[in-house]
DNA sequence: CGTCGGGCCTCCT
DNA sequence: GAGGAGGCCCGAC
């Protein structure tokens, strides 16, 4: 079920990109897109230049994290080449002219708190990521205990747990780390895909 | 657990 | 312009 109808996304839509130096195309069929969007059928194409090179590659990166996956921000930090400045990342996604549409509520913290969210509080992350089909209890349970990344014992290759690799993968089959040190240790490589570590 | 300071990009004096 | 405050953080105590 959904926490809001498309036609509630659609005015706050409008309401917001009305404020930002963002234009959005096309604006014909916008519930439709929304609809489409909400259901990871469709990715809409933005223009941010009206935004500094900073954040306009936050938002980007923001944009590769796939629909039922999370990553920290540190890793959005990393990613961009900015290493350090992992809080002006969040504060990069505060200022998000268009949240669902490029996925702020994908980023939560590295300890696994849900991290703040404009549009309606922890709850609404927490619910949008619900919908997006991420197991936010099993992710806090190893965010509760420290355990960061998940190995998967046939391939050696350690994730951030909610990479869509060990989406088959049974429970018993996951060895967990808390650090990237600790995975390689143990003979784990970081995965290509969610990029947990530098190759 | 909590708090502290580092760090860094923006925006506003 | 320079300077400071503050922000969807992070790691270490």
């Amino acid at each position: 079920m959904r926490s809001k109808s498309a036609a509630e996304f659609e005015h706050w839509f409008r309401k917001d990109v009305g404020r930002q130096l963002v234009r959005v195309e096309p604006p014909r069929d916008l519930a439709a897109k929304i609809e489409d969007q909400l259901e990871g059928k469709r990715r809409m194409r933005f223009d941010l230049r009206g935004l500094t090179p900073f954040s306009q590659a936050v938002l980007s990166k923001t944009l590769e994290i796939p629909r039922g996956q999370v990553r920290p921000y540190g890793w959005i930090a990393r990613e961009i080449g900015h290493p350090a400045a992992v809080r002006a990342v969040g504060t990069a996604l505060a200022n998000n002219p268009i949240p669902y549409f490029i996925p702020c509520h994908r980023v939560i913290r590295t300890d696994g708190v849900i991290g703040n969210y404009g549009g309606g509080g922890p709850e609404a992350k927490a619910q949008i990521l619900s919908l997006e089909g991420v197991q936010l209890k099993r992710l806090q349970t190893l965010a509760r205990s420290g355990l960061r990344y998940e190995g998967v014992r046939s391939t050696k290759i350690f994730c951030f747990p909610t990479c869509y690799h060990g989406r088959r993968v049974r429970e018993g089959n996951f060895v967990f780390f808390h650090d990237e040190a600790e995975a390689r240790a143990a003979g784990y490589r970081p995965c290509k895909d969610c990029r947990p570590a530098v190759a």
